[in-house]
DNA sequence: TCAATTTATGACTTATGGTCATTAAAACGT
DNA sequence: ACGTTTTAATGACCATAAGTCATAAATTGA
């Protein structure tokens, strides 16, 4: 009988709702003054119910985390399959960046915050679903970043002097660290205090750092 | 009578104290696990003093952050007053923040740790002395910057053809991302996932990515 | 010396993450 | 169909920690 696989699927479900409403009360309220009874009234259920499903507040997020990323993978791995040369990939990835972090502000917050999530309080659910599964997004990310460099390196659009690996790496770090400049900064624009005060549009300052690493990174010869 | 000026002083001192002491106990058991009870105790004064100083306990952590801060600040001015060029400078800064991080990792944890809090909790102390002071200093930050890729165009390493002001935000964004990216994967090294686990050492990644920049700027002609 | 003012205290309030004994429901064997 | 066992759900309860406030101590100034 499939009773043990239905209440599987019905448990999963249920998880499922429970990140649902979380995920609406989360981007209503703001992450941190979103409360577990919160999360339980949203979902119509009890407190003591989400614990039976979710370990801890955090492990909640990291599930929401998850989605996230599930959701900014698929739109990298879409650029991977455009025909088109290694450079231009790495070109569309920027693109690919900016515009989720735009359009799924909501999500962008989530990666911010759970970055800065210290170790101590993260050790508890490293060996949870919720992790684990985040972890694997996070290297598929940094995996199809590498192969656009490594199809650059072959087709001779990007220098081959380059480790694929380590610019894949080098370009999420810097390139993530500019967009959150831009969202520490609100509102998508950047005073430059020095000299009259000049404002930057986050979207130029992406872009054009993007420009200045294609140039370092393309092949003359082509 | 200078009482009033002695008084201010003493103020003065005190407030220097209890960050002293918050400093201690942030440093010693973390961020997230330190309580306000904590810190009066090492304070040697009872809680509610504490709230006679700092509004809450977010202005505590700017006033540690402004610390960082200010540190980091000096550092990076002491790069301009060497007798070197812009080009040099840039790659200056670069080690400087590296530097930084390693050498006083308790005071970059906390510039990740404030970047990442919500504007919903930082609105109550956003006016406070403390947030405006580390504003202050992270606009001076950034003009120190604007300064060495001015001079850079000024002496001829540096194409005239950037702002310099966009690329002290563009670099300061993306190394801070990088070296972000080491601190979440703690332990220094970052593995990438695709082919065989290859492991870089943070600090390669990051000189690595500074040469990129810098290929990307100077100026051919030299 | 004493009233006025400033500074310090710690018990108390409130908020919230997390637990657990109890209850309800479902599954299962007969 | 019925009683038993297993699983799921509940919400009162607990522990912790931020922040408050009436009270007390200390300092100042006349």
């Amino acid at each position: 009988m499939g009773t043990a696989e239905r209440k599987e699927r019905e448990k999963e479900k249920r998880r499922n709702d429970i990140v649902d409403a979380a995920e609406r009360v989360f981007f209503l309220k703001g992450i941190d003054s979103t409360t577990m009874d919160d999360i339980a009234e949203a979902a119509e259920l009890s407190k003591g119910t989400l614990y039976l499903y979710f370990r801890n507040k955090l492990e909640l997020l990291a599930a929401i985390h998850h989605r996230g990323l599930t959701l900014l993978t698929a739109l990298i791995a879409e650029v991977l399959a455009r025909p088109i040369t290694g450079l231009e990939m790495v070109r569309a990835f920027s693109n690919t960046l900016e515009d989720f972090s735009k359009k799924n502000e909501n999500y962008y917050h989530f990666f911010v915050h759970m970055e800065s999530v210290d170790m101590a309080s993260l050790e508890p659910i490293m060996d949870g679903w919720a992790c684990q599964a985040c972890n694997q997004k996070g290297n598929e990310i940094i995996t199809y970043l590498t192969r656009a460099f490594q199809i650059g390196i072959q087709d001779g659009t990007i220098k081959d002097k380059f480790n694929p690996a380590m610019l894949a790496i080098q370009f999420l770090g810097a390139t993530r660290g500019l967009i959150q400049l831009s969202y520490f900064h609100r509102s998508g624009h950047i005073v430059a205090p020095s000299l009259e005060n000049i404002t930057f549009d986050a979207r130029d300052l992406l872009r054009n750092f993007n420009d200045l690493m294609i140039e370092a990174i393309k092949n003359e010869k082509i």
